[in-house]
DNA sequence: AGGCAATGTGGACAGTGTCCAGATCAGGGC
DNA sequence: GCCCTGATCTGGACACTGTCCACATTGCCT
């Protein structure tokens, strides 16, 4: 049987997904850095070692769930940008994405923080599961960005799309190093994506 | 004698600094997360104790490092400021800051990431020394911001000032983490920071 | 039924942060 | 001048960690 859990204790049969939620669960309170893969074990009940036949390696565990965390951002920008109607104006829809940026920073700091961890994932040889996540996001992005500016070149596109890039995920590190609140973010990102604002030229 | 080493090999003279200058050393190929005090002690050629008589945790040699590299932070970015004739327009000054704010970053990418480590500064309770520095860099940010709308609202100057931070530093934090490289920085920065753009509206 | 690969166990080792007791030194009060 | 108090440094110890090793147990395929 592929998932359920054996009878006799000795083999779990599902320990993989046991262990990354394991470690999930205790990188809400310690961070992935203290992260240790002994307690790991102990809290999926097992022995210290057995995490070893299913990653060869701590960072390997690491690796994992920056690649689950990707998945779940991607997945809220995904959403966030589905929940608007195709009829709303282009620049509702950039700021619904990049406040859903921010948002997912907020509510899952800690997995915000390892996906973006250079110790963790380099993204000059990101794995084969990273890499299209990565650049999904990246696609998302340059999509509602360009779709505000329409006229403007490609240059001018791919810069943009960068800066709204660096912006969003700027605001979300200051949310979770804990220099700005929540709150803050929202009518910076307006007073940012906003070329109407008054700026005074 | 204040600095300099004594004869004697039993009590160095100036252990503080020389710690911190080798664990900077250090850091700079480990990253501050695997920075082991014993080699710290090593590389200074000291006991693995003696570091604990002038930092009581290995947390407080961190939030030293973290204060000393803020304060190289803030340096740079009054100095660009400083580099520029007032007669330059406010939104050169506001270019200038942001990409010595980057350009730091891109420098020495440890000290940069250390000084946002949740885990070493909590800035809702800053320590004495931390907390005027990033007094002073918002300062400068809020500066620099509110010159290129003189005739904006306080809350636009406010807003404006935190989508400043956030778009430098996430585009530093990019940067650091390797998703970005330093040469796409500044058309991005650039987009955003230009209401004069052509952003097709 | 038997054997093999996957998955689990415990033991061992080096490395780490931290506490403790003791050694060494510098400088101020008699 | 001398001693003694406090600051500084040393070595030893403990618990914990990541990782390697040999061995035990089990599911699956032939």
């Amino acid at each position: 049987m592929l998932v359920s859990r054996s009878d006799s204790a000795y083999h779990h049969g599902s320990l993989k997904p046991a262990l990354e939620d394991a470690a999930l669960d205790l990188m809400r309170t310690t961070g992935h850095t203290e992260l240790s893969l002994r307690e790991v074990a102990r809290v999926a009940g097992v022995s210290h070692n057995a995490p070893y036949h299913h990653f060869g390696d701590r960072t390997a565990l690491l690796k994992r769930l920056s690649e689950r965390s990707m998945a779940e951002l991607l997945d809220s920008l995904t959403r966030a940008q589905a929940d608007l109607a195709p009829t709303d104006s282009p620049r509702a829809h950039l700021v619904a994405v990049g406040a859903a940026y921010i948002e997912y920073a907020a509510r899952y700091p800690e997995r915000f923080r390892i996906i973006y961890d250079p110790a963790v994932c380099v993204p000059g040889s990101p794995s084969a599961e990273m890499a299209p996540l990565i650049a999904a996001v990246e696609d998302i992005l340059a999509r509602v960005t360009s779709a505000t500016i329409p006229t403007a070149s490609r240059e001018t596109v791919v810069a943009l799309t960068t800066g709204v890039w660096g912006a969003v995920h700027g605001l979300a590190e200051l949310v979770v190093a804990g220099h700005i609140t929540l709150d803050e973010t929202r009518p910076a990102l307006a007073a940012l994506l906003d070329p109407s604002a008054d700026r005074g030229i």
